[in-house]
DNA sequence: AATGAATGAGCGTTCATTCAT
DNA sequence: CATGAATGAACGCTCATTCAT
């Protein structure tokens, strides 16, 4: 949304960054502060609370996250290979800035507050809803497989994608994510497809 | 593990149900005794910190999901109808105590500490391990695709199965997890199983 | 109103004191706890917060007050004589405590919060407002002249006492206000009998 | 004394109005430089330190409540209607800006800081000696009654004033100060006027 | 088995002020 | 004349934990 000026950048970097080294307890602005390297008092001439910087954490992964999205469906025909990118891209993301796994799988995070916990929600259900409309575009031009609903599709597609990026988090990163990532889709693909006969 | 006495029972359910209904963050000795109705002091009769306590619920939910699997495995002798009932019983386990749910799928909350990391990445580790097993043999016995490793199958089934809890967690429970996650059952079930032919 | 324990107590005759020689912006938590030689979480024993002294502060005074004036008018026969006990009770009461004097006269205190400004003015009133009772009375009785309204001889009395308080606050308690504050009594009740004639 | 630039004036004029609106512990430099719509830090390009803004504030009402004594001295023959002028003054100043009464009456603002306080203190110091010398002439012109020291009569005229103008700020402005308060100083009069018998 | 009192450490935040631009 | 950025000090308050009773 809003343009961040460099230091508000660092802030959010930052703040990501120790969430997922540190876990989200850590993350006090006296925290943030030494990490960057400015007083406590600093902090606040660029963010209103501490509030508006979790806030902006996920201003910044919705806009990564929409971004991806509209590239995946804007530079492919096949609705299947737009979920690929979708799929590709995320685990890419993922891939590398780990931090953001951590903070954006960590929907608990931001349930303390309810400005956070609607904020936090509604991306998800941004997303999902995107994922969906593809997906039944594919099942109308047949490329996907119409036997099962589109919600249940996207849950499962999703679901697994999740499930891999958290073991992968849980595993300390000890495996390559976009390998493991990418084998798994092909058998995604493979489960969902219309199959031609 | 070790039996708990009543009162210790009563400090791990009532923090699960403010780990639901509150957020972890409030989770505090304060908040618990004051449900309770007993002074913060006394809590520290019962458990030497607060680690305890969440030691203490993780270890409830293993004992829980324990059972789930060995009740599962020894009552069928169709290994797909003994993921089947592994899938139905959790499903019925957070249906009837949602609060487990938000405590269980948010290994974010255990992070902090290693000791806590650990112990969850281990129940996780030893349930995921369980039901790659079930599904191999399944493999073995023809009952389920051999076309796809049985990691990548428990990755697909388990995932589909938290996010569903996940969206019925943050949609505030407003549909029927049941009925929603016995249908998407269904979906995998079909998915997985080995066709005949 | 409700009992405070001896720690509270303490509590409110420190603050108090604080008011008095430093100002009320030095009454702070820690300042509060350094002169008692206690913590600063020790205070929330005691008070929920800081507000809660404040109201407590107010509180007894209120008491103090309202026994002072119910004192003077059980005991005495003529209405001027009430309003006399009244005036040197008062006169009494900051002589012994000048701390109070400070705070009490001081509603610019309590006016940050609408919920201590309102209690001071509901203080302020009914002290008023039982004084003018007493004057009418005593015009009724011909103690009084009545040539002028009871609201407008409450005003010069209470006027009268308030400024000569703070001149002698203000002054550094040079002078001695009990004597200097008979004499100022003996002046009004001069003014505001009625002539016998 | 020292005359202010338009700039110093603007920020005395909004100082006086944040404290009257909002209270003391609202005039913070970040407020008052909000109110007017610069930065925090052009504030002291035009004042040294937060106190000096606090000692120009009292300057400025050093300045009118002078120049009111002086117009009444200078205007009227007889002592009493120089009084009357004074009172009438002083009620038409508070009258059109109710914020110096909250400033100028809460002493207790400026009580923190030693040079402020002494500031007061000669400033109510020089008022009341001016006052005092006027209704000692007005003794000696045998217009004020002798039988009542010239002090006591000050301090009972000066502290009907003050209470009349407290209560009308804690009325919220709800009578007209003006009225009432000349209907006060026509009593006032009527008791400290020489019986010509 | 339970409590009241206390504490050290920490947190988010505000304030008056300074300085380079 | 003005600003953006920064800071040290302070503040009200909460937390997990301890200890004497």
């Amino acid at each position: 949304m809003q343009t961040l000026t460099s230091r508000q950048e660092e802030i959010v970097t930052t703040s990501i960054e120790i969430i997922a080294s540190e876990g989200v307890q850590h993350l006090t602005i006296k925290n943030i502060a030494q990490h960057i390297g400015i007083s406590e008092a600093a902090i606040y001439r660029h963010f209103k609370s501490k509030m508006d910087i979790l806030l902006a954490i996920l201003s910044n992964f919705k806009e990564t996250s929409r971004e991806a999205i509209k590239t995946a469906v804007s530079g492919n025909s096949s609705y299947i290979d737009q979920m690929e990118l979708i799929f590709f891209t995320h685990l890419k993301i993922f891939s590398e800035t780990p931090s953001l796994a951590s903070v954006i799988f960590s929907e608990e995070i931001f349930q303390n507050d309810e400005r956070l916990a609607n904020e936090v929600y509604t991306l998800m259900q941004a997303n999902y809803t995107r994922i969906v409309e593809i997906i039944k575009k594919g099942q109308q031009q047949e490329e996907i497989r119409t036997d099962i609903s589109e919600e249940q599709i996207a849950t499962i597609t999703m679901g697994a994608l999740r499930l891999q990026v958290n073991k992968w988090k849980l595993s300390g990163f000890s495996f390559n994510l976009k390998d493991e990532g990418e084998k798994l889709w092909k058998t995604i693909r493979k489960l969902i497809t219309k199959k031609q006969d």
